[in-house]
DNA sequence: AGCACGCCGACT
DNA sequence: GTCGGCGTGCTC
């Protein structure tokens, strides 16, 4: 008789799964469970995905198991189904779709953390120095928050960071006091606001879907209230003592939902995202799986949370590029939700201002059933939009008179604007006029941006940064011009143009600890004063400012004009997403949008009809010439330090690929940037009508790839349904 | 991906 | 004479 054998997967970018003899120990090895097995010269943890297996390699080469890590297999069979599906679907080494759903401390042979979670509350005297207003800074903060209950270590990691030190000094003043909290403390609860009609009617169509698979799209234009109706079917699910998972796209986004989702629900919220503490991540993973959490917000990585008891699942703002993994396991959050709905049978509500091109497709096709919001309870009227046309306009810094009187008006009357760019620095080009010149990524062969603060160039691809050259490198000329406009620049010309007037930068630069965003905003919230914010897409998403009425939108042309099939899909979305800031609560908001190609169809076509009359037609426009989503696409990037090794790899696997199989083969080609970070860049792109053929002829294909002999001399990734092609 | 083995340069 | 550079090969 066969020995009973162990499929393993292991956290490695292989696309095989590993065998071994049960741990001597016995039995009980379950699939799902994790087992410490000896590997290589060392020893990984691995997740069981069968047990009694023929084994794949001689007998002789077994080796055994050492431990068995779980009693209770740790994984569900649904999420090990699910799990599976996804390193089959996106092609990727399966050990790793198992290694991205497992919490980093769940990944290591050590028992598992205790589930009770770590809180902290006000003691009666904190309580009085609040009111008394007697602390500053952090410690103030943190007493703030603590004011409507005690709150778990990770809702404070998400809502302030580096609470921890105010936490000590609080604690030894005997302020605050830390507690342990399990299941079940109620928690104050606030009554939901009255939904409007169309929130009611969101809500009834999904609630009598509870209980079974039906994907939902919400289309709701930014302050239409989306986030009431997650709320009201997460309190429907609730009642019946069913989980919901909400994902956000970035962790930015996820302390206000946080807020609101505490405020009104009586019961502990779990966060899960990248930047939790490895403990709290995989306590709150844990939590979830025990059933104890009922609600779970997270980013991408939160998809993988078990769900023993679910009843929901949502994910707002699904047309954001953030749910797409860009590296290692390259699998997409939204998508992947749509197929554990499926699994759990329950539904799932997709929802979004400006919905993505592929959503609707599934919408067009009858897969999804469409949601609408339509009104703006806060606002009297929706924004209105004008153009401008640079072309007739003499410019100062780019900004155009129209432009520079309609931001004067507004902070005269005391009101905010945001001037929005979307490129980082003070000018994307340093050029000469005598000669030509102008400066370049030695290793990406783009221009570099010049960053006046940091006197410095830097390569926006690569981070290779320069000095600034004194003359012309190439004739010698004095004068090197800065070309172009980022939002350091506007800043500069803002600030000197409105000298009395606050003038607020919001990029990366500007906010490179993490709660210097939300400080910056938070004290632009509550006082009716005036202020120019400029900023780039961080400025776009969420955040709610009430004062803000004009939103001048400095230059969209680069994304006119981009050969990405997908950057007028992108840049409609982020066109209605930021000027969906502009006027929130009754005021009524103004929008300009400064462009040399006024009368471009997209824009034209945004302005008289709005964003669902124009991803209709850029639908069309794909359905035509056989884009995504009515084609697939799987792209194979390699990249090397020599051009040839590139070349040999991908000619190597464009032979590889299996006769007769019917795709359409673009390249070996280059790469959209050909030189990156001082790489060679190829790519070879497969895409197919039909997606089954497309991935019965790629699946072989994928495993074979591996054993390419000019594989080894590359860094090469599969990517399947690319959003970037880069 | 790690990790070791394995042959060729500048250092105590 | 060694320490160490990263090419190549393997992991049940």
């Amino acid at each position: 008789m066969l020995p009973a054998v162990l499929r393993v997967a292991l956290p490695v970018p292989l696309p095989t799964l590993f065998d071994y003899l049960p741990p001597a120990s016995g039995g009980g090895v379950r699939p799902g469970s994790r087992v410490l097995v000896p590997f290589g010269r060392g020893k990984a943890v691995g997740v069981v995905v069968a047990t009694d297996v023929a084994p794949a390699v001689g007998a002789g080469r077994l080796k055994r198991a050492l431990r068995l890590l779980d009693a209770e297999p740790l994984l569900d069979v649904e999420l090990m189904q699910t799990l599976a599906w996804a390193a089959d679907y996106w092609l990727g080494a399966p050990g790793e779709a198992y290694a991205n759903a497992l919490p980093l401390a769940l990944r290591e042979a050590k028992p598992l953390p205790p589930l009770g979670e770590e809180t902290w509350s006000l003691t009666i005297i904190g309580r009085s120095a609040l009111d008394a207003g007697s602390r500053r800074g952090g410690s103030r903060t943190l007493l703030a928050e603590l004011a409507t209950g005690p709150l778990g270590a990770a809702e404070l990691d998400a809502c302030l960071p580096g609470w921890r030190a105010a936490a000590r000094r609080l604690l030894a003043a005997g302020l605050v006091e830390r507690g342990e909290r399990t299941a079940g403390s109620a928690l104050a609860t606030r009554a939901a606001p009255p939904l409007s009609v169309e929130q009611q009617d969101a809500v009834a169509a999904v609630a009598g879907s509870l209980g079974h698979y039906q994907p939902f799209l919400l289309d709701g234009v930014t302050g239409s209230g989306k986030t009431e109706v997650y709320l009201a079917l997460i309190e429907r699910a609730l009642a019946q003592g069913r989980q919901s998972l909400l994902l956000v796209p970035e962790i930015g986004l996820a302390p206000q939902t946080l807020r609101r989702l505490r405020e009104r629900l009586g019961v502990p919220v779990e966060v899960i995202h990248s930047n939790l503490a490895e403990g709290e991540r995989a306590r709150a993973w844990l939590r979830a799986r025990s059933g104890e959490a009922k609600v779970i917000l997270g980013t991408r990585s939160a998809v993988f949370t078990p769900l023993p008891q679910a009843g929901l699942v949502i994910v707002d703002e699904e047309h954001d590029g953030a749910y797409k993994q860009q590296d290692g396991f390259r699998y997409h959050a939204r998508d992947l939700a749509v197929v554990r709905a499926r699994a759990l049978g329950v539904p799932v509500l997709l929802g979004s201002g400006t919905p993505s091109l592929e959503s609707l497709a599934n919408v067009e096709a009858g897969r999804y059933r469409a949601l609408h919001l339509r009104a703006r309870p806060g606002a009297v009227h929706p924004p209105t939009v004008q153009i401008v046309d640079m072309r007739a306009q003499r410019l100062d810094h780019g900004l155009s008179p129209t432009l520079l009187h309609a931001v004067a008006e507004t902070v005269t009357r005391g009101e905010q604007a945001l001037v929005f760019k979307n490129r980082r620095g003070y000018a994307p080009v340093l050029y000469c006029h005598a000669c030509g010149w102008h400066a370049d990524c030695p290793r990406c062969e783009r221009p570099l941006t010049l960053h006046a603060g940091r006197r410095a160039l830097v390569c926006h691809h690569c981070d290779h940064h320069a000095r600034i050259p004194a003359a012309c490198p190439a004739c010698g000329a004095a004068e090197l011009k800065p070309q172009g406009q980022g939002t350091e620049r506007l800043e500069e010309a803002l600030a000197a143009r409105f000298p009395d007037v606050p003038v607020l930068r919001i990029d990366r630069e500007t906010t490179r600890r993490r709660d210097a965003f939300e400080h910056l905003l938070d004290g632009l919230r509550d006082e009716a004063k005036p202020a120019i914010l400029v900023g780039t897409q961080m400025l776009a998403k969420g955040h709610d400012l009430p004062n803000l009425t004009l939103v001048a939108i400095a230059g969209v042309d680069e994304g006119l004009l981009s050969v990405d099939f997908r950057a007028s899909e992108r840049l409609a979305q982020q066109l209605v997403q930021v000027a969906g800031r502009a006027g929130r609560a009754t005021k009524p908001g103004r929008v300009l949008l400064q462009t040399h190609h006024p009368d471009h169809p997209l824009l034209r076509q945004l302005l008289a009809q709005g964003y669902a009359a124009a991803a209709q037609s850029l639908l069309a426009e794909r359905r035509q010439v056989m884009l995504p989503p009515y084609a697939h696409q799987v792209l194979l990037r390699a990249e090397a330090a020599q051009r040839t090794a590139v070349d040999t790899f991908l000619a190597a696997a464009c032979a590889a690929l299996p006769p007769g199989h019917g795709l359409q083969v673009a390249g070996p080609m280059p790469a959209p940037m050909p030189l990156r970070a001082g790489r060679q860049r190829g790519q070879l792109l497969l895409e197919a009508a039909n997606r089954r053929e497309l991935h019965a002829a790629l699946r072989p294909w994928a495993a074979q790839l591996v054993h390419l002999p000019a594989a080894r001399k590359v860094r090469w990734s599969l990517d399947v349904d690319p959003i970037d092609l880069y």
